[in-house]
DNA sequence: ATGGTTGCTTGGCAA
């Protein structure tokens, strides 16, 4: 069982770029954030031609939006709307594989916005609140004994060697202690495993996301490890593989995330 | 400290 995570940055603009990626790594399901488009607009078609016959998305205008598409048939699809926003953020779905089901959430926590203070920035105020109900959604609805797989674009680089200077973003957005701490809550709330980091040691630098902003991306590597895949315990003794495929970066107008794989 | 880029039913946001 091959899964993939990616933020896409539009589904529509990226669809060459999305077609080469599936058909390189050829995963069994995958979960797409910032489809950035209405459902009536979203390229269904070129999905499931691309032989992903079941499917659960929600999108709206312009932002967020995700998608989960998959070989393997999928049941009690669910849409939560967090923080009382319809924003299409948060989708969940059980795939039914014969031998191991397993219920899947992909999830695109809000980026935040540049002020790192609840009192002054509505938006970072959201992505401390949408996380904090994430925590108590998985605390009150799920256990740590379910089979329970959660993905997506987090927009919090949780570890020390998850951003390129831990010293230098200690105030920077998506590394301030009250976001990893928030974050390491939402962890803990039914004993998630990092699937990531279990096969690539936290010593060790390891980035999903660099900033368009950047004229020499790979060369300054100024990068975060934004997006995750997270396991539960009763999936963690079948985890085989793990690809953080770094030279998607460097594609012809590339996302500025690249995927992550795991594969079970 | 500032500005750097991309994408969005094109125009100011969000990321």
């Amino acid at each position: 069982m091959r899964i993939l995570t990616w933020n896409v940055n539009s589904i529509r603009i990226r669809l060459p770029q999305f077609f080469e990626i599936i058909a390189k790594y050829q995963p069994d399901v995958f979960c797409l954030q910032e489809t950035k488009t209405p459902d009536e607009f979203f390229p269904l078609n070129d999905l499931v031609m691309a032989g992903y016959p079941y499917y659960h998305f929600t999108g709206m205008k312009s932002y967020n939006g995700v998608a989960i598409f998959s070989k393997i048939p999928l049941s009690d699809k669910q849409i939560y709307n967090r923080y009382n926003k319809n924003d299409c953020r948060h989708i969940s779905v059980k795939v039914d594989d014969k031998e191991k089901p397993f219920e899947l959430h992909n999830i695109y926590i809000p980026a935040g916005g540049h002020e790192a203070d609840p009192e002054v920035s509505d938006s970072f105020r959201h992505k401390l609140e949408f996380v904090d109900e994430l925590t108590e959604w998985f605390s009150n609805e799920r256990s740590a004994d379910d089979a329970v797989i959660a993905v997506g674009d987090f927009n919090i680089a949780p570890l020390e060697n998850d951003v390129w200077s831990h010293k230098q973003m200690l105030k920077v957005v998506s590394h301030t202690p009250v976001e990893v701490e928030k974050l390491t809550k939402f962890f803990n709330s039914i004993k998630f495993v990092d699937a990531v980091r279990h096969f690539y040691p936290a010593s060790e630098k390891l980035f999903s996301w660099w900033s368009y902003r950047s004229a020499n991306w790979d060369m300054a590597d100024r990068g975060l490890r934004l997006d995750h895949i997270w396991v539960t315990k009763k999936l963690v003794a079948g985890l085989k593989q793990c690809q953080v495929p770094r030279d998607v970066r460097g594609m012809e107008r590339p996302s500025d995330h690249i995927p992550v794989i795991v594969d079970l």
